[in-house]
DNA sequence: TGAAATGTTGGGGCG
DNA sequence: ACGCCCCAACATTTC
């Protein structure tokens, strides 16, 4: 047993159970100095957007709970982690830094640019993996090239990764003798105040390790078993909606495959279900994958055809979509979802990232850096590899000519329309058939009902079989261009 | 994890 | 009974 204490630095890892950073400090035997860094300087554009901060203090105000409990603290700090850090750990004297490795390029900048600036003090950072089933770095084609297919990746990783058992929470942290001081949450002021916008947000989500591992139980009990199917409703709770849980490291990759493949083993009516949910923590996997190994994904369109494609730029339209006030019923109900609860549906955000990018031909960027700001879950990796698959310019990415029709959709995943009368409710008069297509003239509305709608809701802000072929002659162009 | 256009087939109405 | 047409249903191709 040594006196001089060892810092766990928390990073997108904010839970105490299967962190090995975490367990691995408090088995050196040292006093554990545990803390949260605010640093809106290392990601350059890329600090949390407001709804992520809003997660962030919910989710710290738990942290440090849960640390009390086991006789720790959480030493709160802010500025850029390539200074603070090592100040902390020359205040403390620390012998070391223990930590989950991030895979943002700007966060692998960090670890570089600190374990160079501790090791000069004699300081050791310890990276641990637990955001990731995999190392991204690792998993190389044949070639020995990375992965630019899905199936291919999901065929390794699926074979090559094995869950392991969650590590337990430590029991007991033990303090040094005198614990730094850090910043009071509030002072930090991640909550917004007027407008308070997040009362959606706190109806629907309950961020924090017991909130995370409480959905994931809710979800295997309830959702596993029919995942498959009902995964693409967006009007029923058919998804595992542990998104934001996931991306903050409230519970870790490794304990959802591990717990999903334990109940799939004991029953095999879910044996499906499973490997659905297995295959979309792949896709977390792949996009890190990707980010890794391309690191300006967030950028720049990873086909370099892209970067002439005659993208328009349209406030007026921009301003419609993230309102939701584009007349499309499915694409407005999924743009309020996510005003409203910082999170939409999956198969939801498919259909609006296609109409933005597709019928609006506004940049996939200004999508991205929208969904940046208002969900609870943004993950630059997701994100990235996500809107450069809507829009054809990515790796693997949808071919350029697939493009959503929002009403077949709507048709297709919300057939009664429950999703759009909760999120649309000027709609809600409307029945089955008719609320996917409020424009049409043989839809059903009578008497008063056809004022109001008519007064309150809005027209197409473009038509969708004129606006198809506009994107096609406008992705026309880019087909002589060879493919990356 | 697309949709539309185009092609094919086969049942049934009808002269 | 037969040929013809229509069209729904399904399959293929095209974007």
């Amino acid at each position: 047993m040594t006196d001089t204490p060892v810092i766990v630095w928390f990073r997108q890892d904010l839970r105490l159970s299967d962190h090995r950073a975490l367990t691995a400090a408090v088995e050196s035997g040292a006093p554990v100095v545990p803390v949260y860094v605010l640093d809106d300087v290392s990601p350059g554009r890329w600090v949390p957007g407001a709804a992520s901060r809003w997660w962030l203090h919910n989710i710290l105000e738990k942290l440090e709970r849960s640390l009390n409990i086991i006789g720790g603290v959480l030493v709160l700090r802010r500025g850029d982690a390539r200074q603070v850090i090592p100040r902390l750990a020359a205040e403390v004297s620390a012998s070391a830094v223990f930590c989950s490795r991030c895979y943002e390029p700007w966060a692998s900048d960090v670890e570089r640019k600190l374990d160079q600036v501790l090791a000069k003090d004699g300081v050791a950072l310890k990276c641990l993996s637990g955001a990731l089933l995999h190392d991204p770095a690792q998993l190389r084609t044949r070639a020995g090239d990375p992965y630019k297919v899905y199936t291919p990746f999901w065929r390794v990783l699926s074979q090559n990764c094995e869950a392991t058992s969650p590590l337990p929470a430590p029991k007991r942290l033990t303090l040094p003798a005198q614990p730094p001081e850090g910043d009071e949450l509030a002072q930090w002021q991640l909550l917004p105040t007027h407008p308070d916008w997040a009362k959606g947000l706190r109806r629907c989500w309950q961020p924090g390790e017991a909130g995370a591992l409480k959905q994931l139980a809710h979800f295997l009990d309830g959702g596993l078993e029919r995942y498959t199917e009902q995964r693409n409703r967006p009007g029923q709770e058919g998804t595992s909606r542990l998104s934001p849980h996931l991306h903050f490291g409230e519970v870790s990759a490794n304990a959802c495959w591990h717990a999903a493949g334990l109940r799939s083993a004991a029953c095999s009516a879910t044996e499906a279900g499973a490997t659905t949910f297995l295959k979309q923590l792949a896709w977390r996997e792949f996009s890190n994958h990707l980010l890794v190994h391309w690191p300006k994904l967030p950028d720049a369109p990873f086909r370099k055809a892209f970067s002439s494609f005659p993208w328009r730029a349209d406030a007026d339209q921009l301003n419609a979509w993230q309102r939701g006030l584009t007349g499309y019923p499915i694409v407005d109900a999924g743009m309020r979802e996510l005003w409203a609860t910082g999170w939409m549906h999956n198969r939801v955000r498919m259909i609006v990232g296609s109409f933005l990018v597709k019928d609006l031909l506004i940049p996939w960027q200004e999508g991205e850096a929208w969904f940046w700001d208002t969900l609870v879950d943004a993950d630059l990796a997701n994100n990235a590899a996500s809107w450069q698959w809507v829009a054809g310019s990515g790796a693997d990415a949808a071919p350029y000519f697939r493009i959503f029709n929002p009403q077949t959709q709507s048709e297709k995943f919300d057939p009664e329309g429950d999703y759009i009368r909760r999120w649309v409710p000027e709609l809600a008069g409307l029945s089955a058939p008719d609320i996917h297509k409020p424009w049409d003239p043989s839809t059903n509305i009578c008497g008063a009902a056809t004022h109001k709608l008519r007064n309150s809701y809005c027209k197409p802000v473009v038509d969708h079989k004129q606006a198809r072929t506009r994107a096609l002659q406008a992705y026309e162009k880019l087909r002589d261009t060879p493919q990356q």
